[in-house]
DNA sequence: ATAGAAAAAGTCAGAATGACTCTAAGTAGT
DNA sequence: ACTACTTAGAGTCATTCTGACTTTTTCTAT
């Protein structure tokens, strides 16, 4: 093994960076999962997109630190966040950097409402997450690879009422489904399916003001432990 | 945000860890996890017991590292490597060290032959999963995290084939199961199980030398495209 | 030959799943 | 006030999946 007593401009540079994911309607009424971008600023890659993100902060953990970093930029403060993956190919900045960058990449999930407060401007855009541009240094990649896990993990995992508001009905609860796995879901035994995990329970309201049938309202069931793991 | 114009000392010191399993016989010639570590040989932690790991290096990709390291100080070289996690925690070090640092941690499989080729040393040894000493660092967790993912992944995926030699027996291929998850499988269910899923073939042959029927072997099927996920 | 042991195939009941039907309870239009 | 329309919500049914179990086969050891 080599000597590492080299000076520490050796070490790669460390980064942070979050897809964020949140569902709009799109031009037809339907939900459309979309995701922030923000414009580079500086080379490599100046004026292209690219996932939120920056330095890692020496006294914040990594989770922190991607909070931050997104608050800063687009002011969203998701209501999910979880560790997606490394990516430290030597390569990734496609020759373009001098200096070696690994990127410890989160993922996160906003509700509607929410998205709505971030910041659009010049630099801070959404984007839909199946019609994206092309970004710098990896970036498509890791949005592609995000979105494999979203898809996976909401169908075995408790996180898509993440999207919706605090009360919701089953129906838009399915719409997420729906939404997220880009096929319809038959409305029975989606009821079904959501009544025998016990995920959600019922409020006791009723959604007024539409033109049929009052539907029920739910709320998510209070996480005990690490469930949504 | 703060200046990032300082010294590049300010980034913290990234190294790849490796958490490496594989079954071997205990004393009732049962299957059981076994996990190689290695002692420190400098502060903080010196004398303790830690996962095989190192600074990264410059010009290698992060699995890459990983494995170059297993080489160098066990003489492992695994047939299955993913990475697990990275963990980054200001106080990891628990206070005993000033530079912070930031581990990826990957997590790979020997096969039973392989693991016997393992350095065994003053300051290399295999211990069994579940009876693990005090660690290094926040190393007992990272191990406890690994083996979730293990239990989890042999599950849905096929890479229990990955701890035997090229050619097994149902037999066998249960015995892992057994092994990792910590429960018995009926041997029929297993049996049709493994077959609905067309993870192994029949190689034509057969065990001999038992003490009783001759069992079938079997071959892993080649996996095309990505299908390890 | 016979006993013992595991291989390999088969059985069966209950749970989970997908496609589907039927009834309830609202609104909108006339 | 009645009717048409729409979605909520409950229920049905056949198929598949799962776990527990039984039976038959085929080898070795004695």
């Amino acid at each position: 093994m080599s000597s590492w007593a080299t000076s520490s401009i050796e070490t790669p540079t460390l980064a942070v960076s979050t897809v964020i994911f949140a569902l709009r309607p799109n031009g037809d009424g339907c939900l459309q999962l979309a995701t922030p971008l923000v414009r580079r600023i500086r080379a490599p890659f100046e004026g292209q997109w690219a996932l939120p993100g920056g330095p890692l902060n020496t006294d914040e953990d990594l989770a922190t630190s991607a909070s931050h970093t997104l608050r800063d930029t687009t002011r969203l403060e998701p209501r999910y966040l979880e560790q997606l993956y490394a990516f430290g190919s030597v390569d990734r900045a496609g020759g373009k950097l001098a200096e070696r960058v690994v990127s410890i990449v989160y993922w996160a999930l906003v509700g509607a409402d929410e998205a709505d407060r971030a910041i659009q401007s010049e630099n801070v855009q959404w984007f839909w997450a199946d019609e994206l541009p092309t970004l710098a240094f990896d970036h498509n990649q890791i949005i592609e690879y995000a979105l494999g896990r979203l898809r996976n993990k909401i169908e075995y995992s408790r996180i898509a009422h993440v999207f919706l508001s605090e009360t919701f009905t089953l129906a838009q609860l399915r719409e997420v489904y729906e939404a997220v796995l880009g096929r319809e879901l038959d409305p029975g035994n989606f009821r079904r399916m959501v009544e025998s995990t016990g995920t959600v329970e019922e409020t006791g309201e009723r959604l007024a003001g539409t033109r049929h049938r009052p539907p029920k309202l739910y709320r998510a069931t209070t996480i005990t432990a690490g469930e949504t793991k």
